[in-house]
RNA sequence: UCCCCGAUAGCUCAAUUGGUAGAGCGAGCGGCUGUUAACCGCUAGGUCGUAGGUUCGAGUCCUACUCGGGGAGCCA
């Protein structure tokens, strides 16, 4: 094979005309007698390489033509644009080389399942949908460290291993540490209070462990979240924080990953509209609209809409089913059983959510003012919203201990969670902190935490306190928002779910 | 922990009131010089999740268990 130019496939916009090579695996084969496309991805992209019979070696060509996918190979050829090819380029083929064959590759063209994808993670991380995620993901953190890096925070690393308790005692991993127990971290917030008395501004970014019982699509037992914590801010200027924050991540992606998110068929207007200010609701007010008139309007409306898309895709099935009874060419039935399938899992969804849309719109009607705000409730007020809403001043019984009471009504606190737009939920939830000792120590003792194990983090208060507060964004959440993917389980490499690790 | 649903070929799924286990994809062989989850022909591929029970007869009905999915509570 001629030594050309080694180049990778987001580079060849630049090749056109030049004869390059490229390393990669084969994504994707199809054959047509006397020509072959191998769709070769490299890592940054994929490539329809041509190989006409004749142009290379007869017995290279009869290997290519018998190459099982993921096989590893380099291919060399001539870029050209070409509008048919996935990408716009093609490799006009001049040689190719097999680095390693690879035979009976698990995961095939046709759909798959949960289950077995996950099983197959390490094989599943090829794929274009996984692809794109992680590319978002990767931007999604990069803006993440360059927001705080670029406004004067500095990063400090908290434990992993902790004694501390920040959220709620019920959800810790316990480890053996030298024979005493000690737990994995569910938050670096109380540490990180501790660095911003020294640098007024910080933020940790690192996995958090909870050992909560909940099989969602929202929940993973290890995930990654980021806690930026501020001297001298109050609530006010932590929801501004964070909505400039939240909008340049996304503004991030945007710019960076276009192509991804077209892939994945993101709304991309609708993440045009993720710019300040956001909606602010306090908690009361977001009662009163859960009990009010509007909430019952808003959800008649959404069960009069899933009974006419129940409508719509019983229609459609019926209509398809009709057709695969008839006569037809065998591709026309693989697509029409490939959306029957997805009709069919629609149809379920939409069954889901018309049995559950009753029960959540009595929840809401009966929702008192005192109880934290259900999955439920936070969905419905989410899905009223196109733009992240703030929800404040939370019942300060439902809380956790550290957050600050308001000093204008003691039975609520300065906190704030921060719910994603269109049914998501919440991204991030957030709090002033209680820098008053006397009130920080009597919270302390009231929700029967170890007094001695919290001394250094009252010395805080001890010396110098300021009021100050911050918040904890969930990576995963974040993606999965983004990107429109329903579970957070494919917004993470390799996910930790509850009684389940895979690999 | 509670509620609902599911388990049939490597994968995704069919199998009518209980009556001879099927299709597509994938794999193998052959055909086709512009395919896009290509297409056409042929071949191989099964202890119907496990253990019991009902029945002349069970993939189908009953019981228990195992595994999985979705939801609730809780949360990022």
């Amino acid at each position: 094979m001629p030594e050309t130019n080694k180049t990778s496939i987001s580079n060849l916009k630049d090749n056109v005309g030049a004869e390059v090579t490229l390393q990669g695996w084969l994504y994707r084969g199809r054959k047509s007698g006397k020509v072959l496309f191998l769709v070769v991805r490299d890592g940054t992209g994929l490539c329809q390489c041509v190989v006409e019979k004749g142009a290379i070696p007869d017995e290279v060509f009869e290997e290519l033509k018998r190459l099982g996918a993921e096989s590893s190979l380099t291919v060399t050829g001539t870029v050209r644009v070409e509008e048919r090819s996935v990408g716009g380029f093609e490799l006009a083929v001049t040689g190719a080389k097999i680095v390693s064959p690879a035979i009976d590759y698990p995961i095939t063209p046709k759909a798959h399942g949960v289950d077995f994808l996950l099983k197959h993670r390490h094989l599943h991380l090829r794929s274009q949908r996984q692809w794109c995620i992680g590319k978002i993901r990767h931007t999604v953190i990069d803006a993440i460290r360059r927001f705080f890096n670029d406004n004067g925070f500095t990063l400090t690393d908290t434990p992993i291993l902790t004694a501390m308790v920040g959220e709620d005692k019920q959800s810790l991993f316990e480890v053996d540490y030298f024979g005493t127990p000690i737990h994995l971290t569910q938050t670096g917030q109380l540490h990180v209070e501790a660095a911003a008395m020294s640098y007024g501004k910080v933020y940790c970014f690192g996995p958090t462990f909870r050992a909560e019982k909940s099989k969602t699509r929202r929940h993973l037992t290890e995930f990654w979240m980021v806690e930026p914590e501020v001297a001298y801010i109050d609530l006010d200027g932590l929801l501004e924080l964070a909505e400039n924050f939240v909008s340049f991540i996304v503004a991030q992606v945007l710019e960076q990953n276009k192509s991804q998110l077209e892939t994945l068929s993101v709304d991309i207007d609708a993440l045009e509209k993720i710019k300040p200010p956001f909606y602010r609701l306090t908690y009361s007010e977001a009662v009163e609209i859960l009990t009010g008139e509007k909430t019952k309007e808003f959800m008649a409306g959404e069960l009069t809409e899933l009974q006419s898309r129940k409508a719509e895709i019983e229609n459609r099935i019926s209509e398809l089913e009709e057709q695969q009874k008839g006569q037809l060419k065998q591709w026309q039935k693989d697509k029409n059983a490939a959306e029957l399938s997805e009709l069919q899992n629609e149809l379920t969804e939409v069954d889901t959510k018309i049995q559950n849309n009753p029960k959540h719109a009595e929840l809401a009607a009966e929702f008192r003012w005192g109880k934290d705000l259900g999955g439920s409730d936070e969905t419905i007020i989410s899905r009223m919203h196109d733009k992240p809403i703030f929800v404040t001043h939370y019942p300060k019984e439902t809380k956790a201990f550290y957050m600050k009471a308001d000093r204008k009504n003691e039975k609520v606190v300065l906190n704030f969670d921060l719910l994603a737009p269109k049914g998501f939920g919440e991204i991030i939830g957030g709090s002033a902190r209680e820098d008053d000792f006397d009130l920080l120590a009597a919270r302390i003792e009231a929700q029967g935490l170890e007094a001695e194990d919290y001394q250094w983090y009252l010395d805080l208060r001890r010396y110098g306190s300021v009021p100050h507060g911050g918040f904890g964004l969930g990576v995963e959440r974040t993606v999965a928002w983004i990107t429109g993917e329903k579970h957070i389980r494919q917004c993470i490499a390799f996910p930790r779910m509850m009684d389940k690790v895979y690999i």
